[in-house]
DNA sequence: CGGCCGTTAGTTAACGCTTGCTAACTTGCG
DNA sequence: CGCAAGTTAGCAAGCGTTAACTAACGGCCG
């Protein structure tokens, strides 16, 4: 076998393996017996363990820009083309294959100093673009005054832990709605709940910010 | 020291230790030397390492019901207090110990067959709660006619992803809000996101159902 | 065309070390 | 003394990694 496919090859098997049983817990014996060589022969290809998990992070985060396809809609100001389409191609994309999502839950917790960067590089792409987009449409009037990064958050947040008990904890059973039912549900309640009513939007001055009523002492 | 304080001792120990290398990354040595004592003398408590876990498990698990404080409020449907006081209980909760929810991640992503049913019995008594409380408020007339497993997930999902970017990937930096931020924010996007509105709710027969907007085909 | 040669893709076997776990011995307190 | 609590020392298995070797292939000179 070519040594360029084989090296493909063995990314994606490897990163199967990971994905299932972490760095720690993933062997180089696992990994090769799943590919179909010897444990040498895999040494060949990569200098080590840690060699093979770090080009699969690389490959994976340089693979695809799921925000590129929504700036469009973002600068036309379409909520429901941005938030919807959004949730739909995360939920899509996770749905096909969780291996990222393990992968990364993986890395976080073991404390992988190499996949930090990663981490970060990634989530700041997406939490950029949600943040900007939220202050543009807040300025523009159409959203209420709320702090756009923890708004982001909250959105991005159902969707990820929506399909972390999904993927990773198993629970398909009790989740059984199409992705389109889920995304649907979502963006129906985030964006109610981000949105300035018409009748609050005609009286209201565009900067004010209106304290949020507590609830609680503390 | 008395048995059944080193026990105890034990077992809070190699709660930290397993909730930061995971089942398989924590060895026996690990615990052993952060108790200070040999493994044999472990495994004179315990029978192996299997069981030391858990026994972590079942401990926590059975350890507090953050739901039980919120049935009353449930009772008098007074939403602010339900939702506002589990955001701030859960978002309290976690980050005065991340060890659970780390212990939870790990034990999910290894597939420990034995902490299934305790997630289980974890996520349902939650899930159960809030599920049947947003049909009680949709019945009323309070909310909208929405799914009310997707709606519970919905709010709980912006907690525990916004705990376990905090607590998990490590980047309190990028959040550096309160508590009681997060919380008003989360809330006020939720409840306005699940509430009928006055006007709605005053014309509203209180059974109908609208079928919700169609952003994208499939 | 044929025989040498370096390269490529793979193997077998084993190394040094760590793992979960245990038998046999020692200490100190009621 | 007698027993609970802890130690020393080590085993068998499994880990990441490496050395030494081999079969198959392609180019190139005579």
């Amino acid at each position: 076998m070519p040594a360029d496919v084989r090296r493909a090859d063995i990314l994606a098997i490897a990163a199967r393996v990971f994905s299932t049983h972490g760095f720690v817990g993933a062997t180089t014996r696992d990994i090769a017996r799943e590919i179909g060589i010897t444990e040498a022969a895999l040494y060949r290809y990569f200098p080590s363990k840690e060699a093979i998990y770090t080009a699969i992070l690389e490959e994976r985060l340089t693979a695809e820009d799921l925000v590129a396809r929504f700036e469009e809609a973002a600068r036309a100001g379409d909520d429901i083309a941005v938030f919807g389409g959004l949730a739909h191609a995360l939920l899509e994309s996770v749905e096909s294959d969780p291996t990222f999502l393990r992968l990364m839950l993986y890395s976080a917790l073991e404390g992988h100093q190499l996949a930090r960067p990663f981490q970060e590089r990634r989530v700041r792409r997406l939490r950029e673009f949600l943040t900007s987009y939220i202050e543009q449409r807040t300025k523009a009037g159409a959203f209420r005054e709320l702090d756009p990064v923890l708004a982001a958050r909250a959105f991005v947040g159902m969707l990820i832990d929506h399909l972390t008990v999904r993927e990773v904890y198993g629970m398909r059973a009790e989740y059984p709605q199409t992705n389109a039912e889920v995304a649907e549900t979502f963006v129906a309640i985030f964006l109610r709940g981000v949105r300035r009513e018409e009748r609050e939007r005609a009286g209201a001055t565009s900067k004010r910010r209106r304290a949020p009523r507590r609830f609680h002492n503390g």
